[in-house]
DNA sequence: CTGAAAGCGCTTACAG
DNA sequence: CTGAAAGCGCTTACAG
């Protein structure tokens, strides 16, 4: 019981001494706080950059004290003066997914890299909870914000644009908003879906994404559409839309309608779609490919184990994590720059149920 | 060109207006800042325990002029006034693995109901990595931190915990550290995977874990060990080691080795091994569950899909993200509580292919 | 080469 | 019920 209450004193005692300030440093050293600023703040720069000339004895002297009382610089006291925080918001859809946090793990590296720190939100498609989310963390103050935006939150995307807060859209565009945006060349990528289930003798191919007015899945669709009438396959063009509120359900009706009309391959919109449809399929007995084809979307450990692998049309997460990253730096020290997009390219990883038999 | 002239005026206009603070409010309310103050921190408290009456009417004129002027707390004030910052740091192995995600995502909407804002950086469980990050996050000022430790930070983690900062261990637990830490019963997660598989007929069952000191690759494989003792295998016990950074090349091996050995049954000790274990099979044309039986580790989309899918431990995810926040919550506001370990339970999902024939 | 001082926006005893 | 004032830790002209 003694022996607790020490212990308990002990932290207490830890904890009342402060951490180290500059005044601190000042005292010990001898100088003013603002030469102890000055030599903190200038570190890595180069000499001939710095504002004023520090003796190299005093600047020593500094930074070895600064050492001895493990100094670290109050960050929001920085902030505070500064009016800038080193932090950006990154707001997607769920980070959970796979897609996502793949994403997320490319910007923080970035991020860490250039001295950021990011703070993530999920929004689950709900565009309340990503107003809440944004203004949040406005609130908090990040230097800039990237967003995936969600349906219904067009207004309030164009508002936070006009509030000039630096802005990269991400994965998804939001119309007449004068935004900077990274986006997949969802057109081309579809294409490509088509194009090697054709190759593969596919004409009856069907497409099944969400019901969701996302420039994504709009331009996904449209991408399916043109394909298919490139090959002269129009009569055969046919689009499922699911509410990804209700995925499990309405694929299993879809697909297992369209597998009963003898329909010979599906494209999926997406990594969650195509899970579900493979989930299905297989539950329904259907065998991939020899009886039905399929195109994926997005990269899934899923893919490769299926069967003999299902073909998928796989998204540059890095440039999209790296683009995204960089192209808001350049907003946050450029305040004036133009906005612009930057459209990134697909690619087909094929699998076995794609390819010629 | 003057158009392109007018709008970036209009921009930097609107960025050097500056946002409102209660010395405005004040102004235009004909009060002290600090009542601004006062009445802006007791928005929802109750009557009772404010220190301080405001007459109702001056109440309502602040808050109404607030709400014009778009007032909004500045952060960085806040919390150098506060010395709080309502912010947390988790540092995982890597938030683009499922399980990570998944807890991190759990962790997030936890964390954001409380109003917490958190703060992620993965470490590739590389110790150097995970010193730096927390330094990193240290500085920032968070208020406390969720650690997945890695093998070489015990002596660090050591550190953080002497130097009294809110911290909680999570997934691995490290020794002779007085840290609260939040951990799978990962014995019983492994006795419910050979028992599964011992009830389906299997007797030569074979682990593959990682080759790492970490307290759960540990305790999976005694829980192996004893679980096969208990059945009487002991002759059977065979743990394969396998180093993290050549995952593909020495599943591929030992899988293959054992095949040729007449293994009956894997039991994997992580979803990364778990998938990789099952696309070697799958290479090698060994079909599950009919030439060898397989429990995997954690959800995967992909363990469903798999054939006619495998089995595997599940772990409570959503248990740890929340136990684990609300613990480092606890240790924030009683800096001086006891530390503490909590054990979640696993339990086992069961494919076709861990089942009786 | 170095120091004194103002100020970033807020909170909190203290005084009335 | 309300106000004046100090101070959180830092940065930045300004002055010498």
């Amino acid at each position: 019981m003694y022996l607790q209450m020490d212990r308990d004193r002990t932290i207490t005692d830890t904890m009342t001494t402060k951490k180290a300030t500059i005044k601190d440093i000042a005292n010990e050293a001898g100088v003013s706080i603002a030469l102890v600023s000055f030599v903190m703040s200038n570190q890595g720069k180069d000499p001939d950059e710095r504002l004023y000339k520090v003796s190299e004895e005093t600047s020593r002297r500094i930074l070895e004290i600064a050492k001895r009382l493990d100094y670290h610089p109050n960050n929001a006291a920085r902030t505070l003066r500064r009016g800038k925080t080193n932090t950006i918001g990154v707001v997607l859809s769920d980070i959970s997914n796979k897609f996502f946090a793949d994403i997320a793990r490319c910007i923080e590296d970035r991020a860490y890299k250039y001295d950021y720190t990011v703070i993530f939100g999920s929004t689950d498609e709900n565009a309340a909870k990503l107003e809440n989310l944004v203004k949040v963390l406005v609130d908090r103050g990040i230097d800039g914000l990237i967003i995936v935006p969600c349906a219904g939150s067009e207004k309030f995307i164009a508002s936070v644009a006009d509030s000039h807060i630096p802005m990269v859209l991400m994965d998804r565009s939001v119309d007449n908003v004068d935004v900077s945006t990274v986006v997949l060349d969802n057109r081309a990528a579809l294409s490509l879906a088509v194009s090697t289930l054709v190759d593969s003798g596919c004409s009856r191919i069907e497409m099944i994404g969400y019901d969701m007015p996302l420039s994504n899945a709009i331009e996904r669709e449209e991408g399916y559409c043109r394909a298919m009438a490139r090959f002269g396959l129009e009569e055969n063009i046919a689009v499922h839309r699911i509410d990804f509120r209700n995925i499990e359900q309405q694929v299993r009706e879809v697909v297992g309608e369209a597998v009963g009309r003898g329909v010979e391959a599906f494209v999926f919109g997406t990594n969650t779609l195509t899970i579900s449809g493979l989930k299905v399929l297989d539950s329904l007995g259907i065998k991939v490919p020899e009886q039905v084809r399929v195109v994926g979307f997005d990269d899934s450990e899923a893919f490769e184990l299926y069967r003999t692998s299902v073909a998928y049309i796989s998204q540059p997460i890095e440039q999209f994590g790296q683009e995204s990253f960089d192209l808001l730096m350049k907003h946050i020290r450029n305040r004036d720059m133009q906005s612009m997009t930057v459209t990134l390219k697909p690619h087909l990883v094929e699998g076995k149920s794609s390819s010629k038999i």
